[in-house]
DNA sequence: CATAACCACTTAGCAACGCTAAGTATTCCC
DNA sequence: GGGAATACTTAGCGTTGCTAAGTGGTTATG
């Protein structure tokens, strides 16, 4: 298989398991953006909105929308950055962090249930798999 | 590494990893739904409305109105079909072929600058993750 | 220290794309 | 022939990307 051929079809790959994947989205979830922004948060936070929109690949009045609606639905707080007044410091709340760890076994059941059917050598594989994903991402 | 650990990273990277790639997107160029479902039809077309649709997990009227925009751009023929008149199927056209196969090259130039780095062990890994992620796709 | 340049966030508005619900045309089946 | 099922389309909504432009705080400079 050639480069481009990989290229390719990974490309497609990706996209159409996103898709797959917002399938199984039940109507009273987050949405996936705001999943990941809450997660993101939640295990790595607290960030600045530049920062969180850095982390999630978007620009930041994207993930100012994003981040709207997580604040509405009392899952993050928007503090003012003490040192310097142009920013935001992004929490998770107590309500947030209940939400996430209730709803991380729940919303990733889908993949855990097929992927614990796999050879521990296909486990092996997506693990190292999704560390080439994050290098992608991140060059 | 848990299966759920796992589950939950495959997924987040698999989304940021969509919107990273969208990123490189050039203006003039297909978005990236339309040059999937273009590559579907090029590559295993001809299809139905409804064959397409299923291929690339959406709905047929999602997929309906992503498949006008190609017909509009000349990419795509909407031919009813001879044997049942619900039905239509979906070519593409000689313009659509040219396309593609100019297209892919640039198109996949940012992936395949970084693949083409990468060591044979990491481009079997990826290799083996498509299949995974295809699998996981159609279950 | 005044002012310009810069930076961080926000607001406003556009386009792409998912979805469901409902409409039309065709085919299937009794 | 007539009702149920199927295939596509239309209409309309919500989310999520984006760019451009506005607001206010900080930094650098004369």
């Amino acid at each position: 298989m050639t480069v481009a051929e990989l290229s390719h079809d990974f490309r497609l790959a990706n996209g159409r398991l996103a898709r797959r994947l917002r399938q199984e989205k039940a109507d009273n979830e987050l949405s996936g953006s705001q999943f990941s922004a809450l997660g993101t948060l939640f295990f790595y936070g607290p960030f600045t909105l530049r920062e969180l929109s850095e982390h999630e690949k978007v620009t930041p009045p994207s993930m100012n929308r994003t981040v709207n609606a997580l604040v509405q639905a009392g899952l993050v707080n928007r503090t003012a950055s003490a040192d310097d007044g142009r920013k935001v410091v992004l929490t998770v709340t107590e309500i947030g962090r209940t939400m996430m760890r209730d709803t991380r076994k729940r919303r990733d059941a889908w993949l855990a249930q097929r992927i614990v059917k796999f050879t521990p050598e296909q486990r092996r594989v997506l693990a190292e798999a999704i560390e080439i994903m994050k290098e992608l991402t991140d060059s």
